[in-house]
DNA sequence: CGGTATCCACGACGATACTG
DNA sequence: CAGTATCGTCGTGGATACCG
């Protein structure tokens, strides 16, 4: 379980998760999802994420630098636990806020 | 999905979810799981988790004083979700330590 | 554009001591 | 037995400034 926490449980760490898993995201893309914030935390989510090969970087020649990134196939693996999170969190009667 | 998080991703939070899930529990034995841990981490925790209505503590009459911990609806609500962090933690070709 | 470097603040974690 | 009180430490989150 804590390895599995660790994971998803950083601060947006399911929101920098959820953009590249419907395909390649850049970095701007998936900053622009995050609201109001700085630039340094979705770059050390990827850090860790890319560490713990979740997520592959992807540089794309030219410029500007380009980078894309994607779900490793780990990373894929844990779609189901961010369903059953949103489902859990969403439940009617469920957990209170 | 922060609302699911807050309730399970507290240090030691899964392991004093687990001891009241297949039944009551008193205190001293959701201690006695823990690992070498203060007794003030799982007051803690009892006690966010009070505050939210996940646990709901009963005391019992006599001296010494005894109480025991036992699940609302909405915490054995979570159980689904921890049975999915424990699947992912544990898939083989899955998240990395 | 896609980051890194530096610094600060705050809250969680944990040890120790104490209480009803 | 079942906690509370107090205090110190450390990590995380975040702002700001800067770089290739």
């Amino acid at each position: 379980m804590e390895v599995a926490l660790v994971a998803v449980a950083g601060r947006w760490a399911t929101l920098v998760l959820r953009e590249p898993m419907h395909g390649p995201a850049s970095y701007g893309e998936l900053w622009a999802r995050l609201p109001e914030i700085s630039s340094k935390v979705p770059a050390e989510r990827l850090q860790v994420l890319g560490e713990r090969e979740l997520v592959a970087r992807q540089r794309l020649p030219g410029f500007p630098v380009r980078t894309t990134y994607r779900l490793t196939p780990a990373g894929q693996a844990l779609r189901p636990l961010l369903v059953e999170l949103y489902r859990t969190g969403a439940r009617p009667a469920g957990v209170q806020r």
